[in-house]
DNA sequence: TGCCGTGATCTGTGATCACACTTAGACTTG
DNA sequence: CAAGTCTAAGTGTGATCACAGATCACGGCA
């Protein structure tokens, strides 16, 4: 089984199929609250943006609905997934207790290398979220930055796939709230909560971390929630 | 918007598609381990099996892939999952978590059904694993029953959901271990977790609940682990 | 003016075809 | 006899075609 040792640079060049990218960069949509709950998507139409055959569509398009962030209506159109506030109520508890739970597991698994990113991580939401006008779809995505850099520290890999699953279905609700109110940002709220999830996790005060995150998640809920945009 | 009473008696017969029937199917075998982790899949293959053309099963197959239960090799072939033993490990905590977690949940939030259904779940799986010559998988199949019934008594979809996506992983190591070395039934751990667990749900003793589930869990991935049959 | 049939168009789903690639086995060759 | 070669069958992926059902606008009837 011995090679040339040069050969193991280069090999394993793409082998991404046209459908992982297609996943990918509907998910990003999505993650990010680019596309609002109830929207509806075309295969055909999508296909045409992406550039290729209706195919890798299908197959991106029916992991979003196993997933749970697309949805297809008994009417046979796929759209983002709509929330009733019972759901949104029942998604937000689960996020509380994987998520906090996942920040207290890193507040005792981090190493020098995780507390560095996530350092770098609440950096940047801070100083993009205290800018005179900040740039919103950098500020979702630094903040997803942040709490994912938090997640990763907790050094395993089932949890940090099952949360991004979460997040792919509160994104829309959530990013696109973000998106209609940013005063929300300015408000500093989930600057805070970060901070004080950052000192846990240097600390190893897993309680603290856990509470950390489920302030931030709370807090965002809680806003989401009083602003009663979601139908039922 | 009157119609005829009549009418809503029938609407909605079946509104199932095949492709969803084929990903039902291969995830009753994957999660009851009649597939072992490592057996390849061809997707013509399985489509004759079912008898449908090999469209519903490449979307089948492409959500298994998704959900970490089947994996395509850069071969190009499709198989069930294998998983290192620190995978295994990572999976465990992760369940071991979120499984005690939302058990906690249920000595919570249960009613009398839910109640109900448990005990009758547990009893059904005691009668069986004390046989003279149990049945397997109609053991494995009573041992997904009571969990499930209990996990339901947490009225949390997010979390059933994101429970029965762990299973798709665990299935095939689990119960293949189980089919392979029926002495572990004959041996009642099992059975006297499962009765633990319902008697602190019943009580609404959430601690209880929680140490119940994540004695039964580790208690099954220690044996498994000592077993090495895990690869790495 | 209001309502309902009707046809063109668009939807997702399923089947079939085309292709690049891998693999296994018979064959040839040294 | 062993090692390399080449062919044929099988693989997943992608494109295209076919189809039932939904939607919507237009036009005719009441």
């Amino acid at each position: 089984m011995s090679r040339p040792a040069a050969l193991s640079l280069v090999e394993s060049l793409d082998k991404q199929t046209l459908g992982d990218r297609a996943y990918a960069q509907l998910s990003e949509l999505l993650i990010s609250g680019r596309m609002a709950p109830g929207e509806k998507l075309s295969l055909r139409q999508t296909a045409d943006v992406l550039g290729v055959s209706i195919m890798p569509v299908r197959e991106a398009v029916s992991r979003l609905v196993a997933d749970g962030a697309l949805e297809v209506t008994p009417n046979r159109a796929v759209r983002v997934g709509v929330m009733t506030a019972a759901q949104f109520r029942d998604l937000t508890q689960a996020r509380v207790a994987i998520e906090g739970h996942t920040a207290a597991l890193a507040a005792r698994n981090r190493n020098d290398g995780d507390l560095k990113s996530i350092a770098r991580a609440e950096a940047a939401m801070r100083s993009e979220s205290r800018a005179a006008k900040p740039n919103l779809p950098r500020a979702v995505e630094l903040n997803k930055s942040f709490h994912f850099a938090t997640y990763e520290a907790a050094h395993s890999v089932t949890l940090v796939e099952i949360i991004r699953a979460l997040w792919l279905k509160a994104g829309p609700v959530i990013n696109l709230d973000l998106r209609a109110h940013p005063e929300r940002l300015a408000k500093g709220d989930a600057v805070r909560f970060h901070a004080n999830v950052l000192s846990a996790i240097k600390a190893g005060d897993e309680a603290g971390a856990r509470e950390g995150i489920s302030a931030d998640i709370n807090n965002a809920a809680d806003v989401i929630l009083s602003r009663g945009g979601l139908v039922d």
